[in-house]
DNA sequence: TTGTATGCGTTATCAC
DNA sequence: GTGATAACGCATACAA
């Protein structure tokens, strides 16, 4: 069993008497080869089990149909999905992903994008790990003039296509209802302020604060509580305060207000009684605690097709040099109002 | 702004009057150029910003550093998971993963292989859909020898390298541990019987049940039911027999336990005490719903290292043709006991 | 240790 | 409408 080698266009225009010119005319269907031909081309093709070489088609186009995708983690639900929306609206354009996970690490992020750069994808969809703060990995991305479109966790300071959620607006329409169910004292369990995501999570709080006369309290803020534990410890911290809050907005994550969620029930505390309950990510499993948790929706699925038609868009108003125009796309997330937070009505 | 030429290797050959070759090789670390020179080289190429073009490499090298992977879903837990595994062993062997989606389509599953095929990936990772029953579009992977690797939904007939669950067993794990703490009419919703992995599980409780000398009762096995939605219904339909069942066995999914447990709990019905409820798959929430699911774990990340790290060995072995050798992996899943079915000790 | 020549499989630009 | 030829960027067999 010798391995056999491929079969290319000249086997092909050999067995024809042809030459691989009309052969690869023909099978791009170009409209300067006789329909007969043609026909027959594309038949022995199949016969012989034609399979083109996407590569040596690439290399010569100087392109490669492909778009890259850098996420810190694949396999996160948010990130899972925007990938999912992704695939479904490239595929039909005949575009393939090429993916890689950062893994939360700045390193392995530049790795990536060295790599996507090497392979000649059309296009770099990113969402930056939280470490790290030096983008001249990205600057080049765009020095090459290779666009760079840019989602959820995004880095300001570029000039390139953004696509995030209006995290601020989001978190101000649920603090603003908890304030609405008659809860006074909110407490805050924020990200790294280092990431404007979470800095415009902490924004929203303030402002919906604001806006109802209600004053910002220090001790109620905790600072980088991303995940169940630190949910846990941080809550612990909060509720053993001489005045503790009334609620609690975990505006890091779903799992973090779990967290929150189950150190409230264990010290005794009735939810949504006497403590509401905010998260964010609208994780499957926010649906089913007991009692169910209020939480942010942020459309990930959706977010992943916004950005390829973004791409696509601009593609085929650009022609070849698809030159992405710098700006925000937002989306805007939607409260999910459960149990966790419903005191009135 | 022009759109400004990539730098290759004969702009840095000729920077330096040196040749291509030498270039070529000095990059690629080869021993046969001067310590010095080759020192050169690689500066000059860092200064020059030059990126190589993996496209022509991989062209002329006749493969592609890139393996491609075909799931159903890629924002489902389990494949993510598989997915994530299989980056991170691949990722540092300096491998590359297309990913595509066949989003449970047979028409979608057979366009994603052979976009595959034409990009001349190395090595292609299959999990099938559950539609479709002609694979020879498989079939042509394996005569194009391009090493083929199918995880968990496997097809049967078809002589490839697999990697599945060893899931008879961890089915008769679950339900002898049910019997074991006493459960005596357990109920049994079973997947759709044309795939191996529903028809494994289903052998497995069939095998706990005679083992314990405990009869099979037909009318306490419900077919398909794999949703949240169709546990819920299948449940309600077991619940309410004459004679309903004391436990029941999910194994199509969590999601179908955890509508076994809600129409449980709502028809009345304390888990575990009258109801023992054991799902399959170790999904998040499991770890959450009072009381707390009984589960399977399949160790999913670890399933996609295990693949990569299979096809690398043989790689490794065989040399350029990676003929890999058709045998069976069956990683033995784990079965975590939790409160939704624990009655003694 | 370096240079020369050739080809990987396609497509694009000429000719005819 | 079809054929000949060059080029995409790189790696390698061979020569020097």
């Amino acid at each position: 069993m010798t391995p056999k080698k491929r079969v290319t266009i000249y086997d092909i225009a050999k067995r024809l008497n042809l030459t691989a010119s009309s052969v690869s005319r023909a099978l791009n269907n170009s409209i300067h080869v006789k329909e007969e031909t043609k026909a027959l081309i594309v038949k022995t093709a199949a016969e012989m089990n034609y399979k083109p070489n996407t590569l040596a088609s690439n290399l010569r186009k100087g392109k490669s149909q492909t778009i890259g995708v850098v996420m810190p983690r694949i396999n996160q639900n948010f990130f899972a999905n925007v990938i999912a929306g992704l695939e479904e609206a490239t595929y039909k354009r005949g575009y393939n992903l090429v993916i890689c996970q950062s893994n939360e690490s700045h390193q392995k992020e530049i790795q990536c994008v060295n790599t996507l750069i090497n392979q000649h994808v059309d296009c770099i969809v990113i969402s930056v790990c939280v470490e790290g703060d030096d983008y001249s990995h990205l600057q080049n991305v765009i020095d090459q003039h290779i666009p760079l479109i840019q989602v959820d966790r995004v880095v300001d300071s570029l000039d390139t296509l953004k696509v995030i959620n209006d995290n601020e607006q989001a978190s101000y329409d649920a603090v603003a209802h908890m304030i609405q169910q008659g809860y006074k004292r909110i407490g805050l369990l924020q990200g790294p302020q280092n990431m404007a995501i979470y800095r415009q999570r902490t924004a929203g709080y303030i402002n919906a604060l604001k806006d109802a006369g209600l004053p910002f309290i220090d001790e109620l803020v905790v600072a980088s509580a991303l995940t169940r534990e630190l949910g846990a410890i941080s809550s612990r911290q909060l509720l053993n305060l001489p005045q503790p809050p009334d609620a609690i907005f975990a505006s890091t994550s779903d799992f973090s207000a779990l967290g929150v969620l189950e150190v409230a029930t264990a010290m005794g505390f009735k939810v949504p009684d006497d403590l509401g309950i905010c998260g964010y990510a609208n994780e499957d499993f926010t649906e089913i605690t007991s009692p169910s948790i209020t939480t942010i929706d942020q459309f990930s699925y959706e977010m992943g097709k916004t950005v390829a038609d973004l791409f696509f868009r601009e593609m085929d108003n650009k022609g070849k040099e698809a030159v992405i125009a710098p700006r925000v796309i937002s989306v805007r997330p939607k409260l999910i109002v459960r149990s966790s937070t419903r005191r009135v009505g």
